[in-house]
DNA sequence: CCCAAAGGAGACAGATCGGTCTACCTTGCT
DNA sequence: AGCAAGGTAGACCGATCTGTCTCCTTTGGG
């Protein structure tokens, strides 16, 4: 087994839950079953642990969202499979993305607030990496550069203001209703549904 | 002066640069220029002072943004009130919302996941607090209940959406883009403007 | 005038933090 | 067989954390 990859799942199950200061190594090192000498021969610092759990769990959530979107079909359809994964998620439907407690990447920049910290800046690329998924799709189906990048910031905003509606005030079915949003002003924006 | 405020408003500064559990409370005493005994003579424990910080911003945005909507005019101009204030935080032209860091019942929640915590269900309380003056607003201008209802939902939705976008991946303009989606969407509803 | 309340400065205790270290064990390659 | 790499268990270090404590000063009402 590979004990770098298990300190770096272990490590992200309690970031997520408590809060990153909140977690100390030797929670770590105890929830995961390592040495502490193994800790800091895969890792140089808890900065570097953190920074190799921002990483991993982009790359989770990136390559769940587009098995996501591929599963949901062609097209628009793929905008309704986004919304419709997001439901999932808060609904902890998904064994995938168990369990739900909020973003992580807001979270994340919640406790590195200074835009400059390279934390901060890690959760700021990953909301990039995902919104291009969204221009992917807009440009898929045909619509122009300006509509895909109007289209794309919108279905981000919605994105993350469906996640902490569910996270923060517990309302599990804000995906749906951000879906009818994003599939309402889709429409209006002029973006051909097949 | 009034120590327990100076402690109280201090503290909240701090938490919102650097999150609650960063901050210590040698920290905030060093800042508010304030003894331990003080602090401990006025709050039973940091804990006791985080939800004094809590309670102190709920009031302070709360009210912020009160003062804003009623010197935005009637009707719905207080929905492009509500809007323009938040574009006006992000782009920290409000001296009395500066500086801007994100939400912090938003980074409160992430540091307290569990919805189930006395803090976290305090930043609930806010946001429904928060909703419930949009809710007000589409009532006065004669939406019906079921129209308040998804009004409010969606408005808060696109408010939480904006504030995640401006503070995580920088983009300013989010709140301009949320409010010129929320006046969509209202006239889409079909509630009367004016 | 007097005394209690509020505050200042900071030592101190006990716990926990991140990180280093020693000593020993397993594994796989040559 | 032998040896290096990776791992375990846990003592240990200095720093920092929350919270308590003592001693002293200020202040304001009766």
């Amino acid at each position: 087994m590979d004990k770098r990859q298990q300190l770096v799942a272990c490590a992200f199950e309690l970031f997520y839950c408590h809060g990153i200061h909140a977690v100390g190594i030797n929670q770590v090192l105890q929830e995961a079953g390592v040495a502490k000498k193994t800790l800091y021969h895969h890792f140089s610092s808890k900065d570097a642990l953190i920074e190799a759990v921002v990483a991993y769990r982009h790359q989770e959530f990136k390559n769940w969202l587009i098995s996501r979107i591929q599963a949901s079909g062609e097209g628009l359809l793929a905008v309704q499979g986004v919304f419709a994964a997001l439901d999932d998620w808060f609904h902890e439907r998904d064994p995938m993305m168990r369990p739900f407690h909020g973003c992580f990447f807001i979270h994340a920049s919640g406790e590195y607030a200074n835009p400059e910290h390279p934390v901060h800046q890690r959760c700021a690329d990953h909301k990039q990496s995902i919104k291009q998924l969204f221009a992917d799709i807009l440009d898929q189906v045909g619509a122009t550069p300006e509509q895909v990048r109007q289209g794309a910031d919108t279905l981000a905003l919605l994105k993350e203001g469906a996640i902490v509606q569910a996270h923060v005030c517990g309302e599990l079915d804000a995906g749906r209703q951000a879906g009818q949003l994003a599939m309402t002003y889709l429409k209006q924006l002029g973006v051909q549904s097949e």
